[in-house]
DNA sequence: GTAATTTCTTGAATTAGTTCAACAATAATA
DNA sequence: TATTATTGTTGAACTAATTCAAGAAATTAC
């Protein structure tokens, strides 16, 4: 099951722990186009997407949809930042197609933090498995958005092709009919 | 004192802990243009800066020195990616000016965290407190660079002064040329 | 205090990217 | 299957940004 497999990547959990940590996963759906998470709300859960694929950004002062991530299947969808300082997101989560996903209250994480130092860890790695993400993010952005573009096709491929090129375009930084015409070049 | 006043944003020490905090710190200097990491090595010290500005970036294929983060007054240089994996940066972090500094071992801080909870805490807040820096500069990158500009004069005005406007306008990914131009329209 | 080096500005020619509009292709719906 | 809505492409006119070269201004070194 692909939400263990993910918890397993970062501690040696056994049987009766990965049941602790899926007992509080609550499935949740929402289709293309919705909201998971809106401008103004706390980011109180984590989403695990186990179907679907989701978008993280938000709408700038002339009202264009600017998008910052994509969260594909087997991650955490989130806005990191208001989830660890319990204050209103600046960001829109929204789903790119119809996306299964189960959540994780925040409190009952927490609670699992104290009972048993594996999970604390594990929130831990998670964390830093995200900031480790982020610098390469940064990195990356200092390139040009063919490079950019390239790149993204080369890890992601698959699951780029269900993404709509405005949204991709929107997240490299430049028109989409920019990006049409850079994909005709070559 | 500076770096006690850093310490104590985060959690509230009493004076032996910052006693301990304060004796694994070891004075350096580093004068302009010096590497204090390079491209290569395990990032295994944190370093406070008590006086000077650093720059963190990569040399591109191009051979072009690109700047991706600027480190001022009382904050930490690290390549935080390489210290918490132990593993070889991919960037140089070099001093803007004459520095000083002091280092930290990851070892002896190491040591801290497993003595006392609060340690432990402070190492959480410190990262959080990057990641959210991270965050942050992901959504400003996805700004026009005048806007960039123009908010990075707002919040870093006099700092910004003494660095070299060609590094500025590497940072905000644009020529040295182009950054002289905007600046000249108002 | 002058020379040498580094940094900043300006202009002209070129390339990269945008906007708008029109149409083509694809996917969703009846 | 035909219809509608969404997404993708193309071209023309325009704006943003680069490169290169030359000179001006500011710093640093002697």
């Amino acid at each position: 099951m692909a939400l263990n497999k993910f918890f397993l990547q970062f501690v040696n959990f056994n049987e009766s722990e990965l049941d602790q940590l899926n007992q509080l996963a609550k499935p949740e759906q929402i289709s293309k186009g919705e909201a998971l998470i809106k401008r103004g709300q706390v980011c109180d859960k984590l989403y695990f997407v186990t179907k679907g694929i989701l978008r993280l950004g938000y709408t700038s002062e002339k009202g264009e949809e600017v998008v910052l991530d994509f969260v594909f299947q087997d991650s955490f969808a989130v806005d990191y930042v208001s989830f660890l300082l319990q204050q209103p997101t600046e960001m829109d989560i929204i789903a790119v197609q119809d996306c299964q996903l189960l959540s994780f209250e925040r409190k009952s994480i927490h609670k699992l933090y104290e009972e048993n130092i594996k999970f604390q860890k594990m929130g831990r790695l998670i964390s830093e498995f995200y900031f480790i993400r982020f610098a390469e993010r940064i990195k990356e952005n200092s390139l040009p958005p063919k490079e950019r573009y390239d790149k993204l096709v080369a890890t992601n491929g698959e699951l780029l092709q269900k993404i709509p090129q405005y949204l991709i375009a929107s997240y490299l930084g430049i028109s989409a009919e920019w990006l049409s015409k850079l994909r005709a070049k070559k």
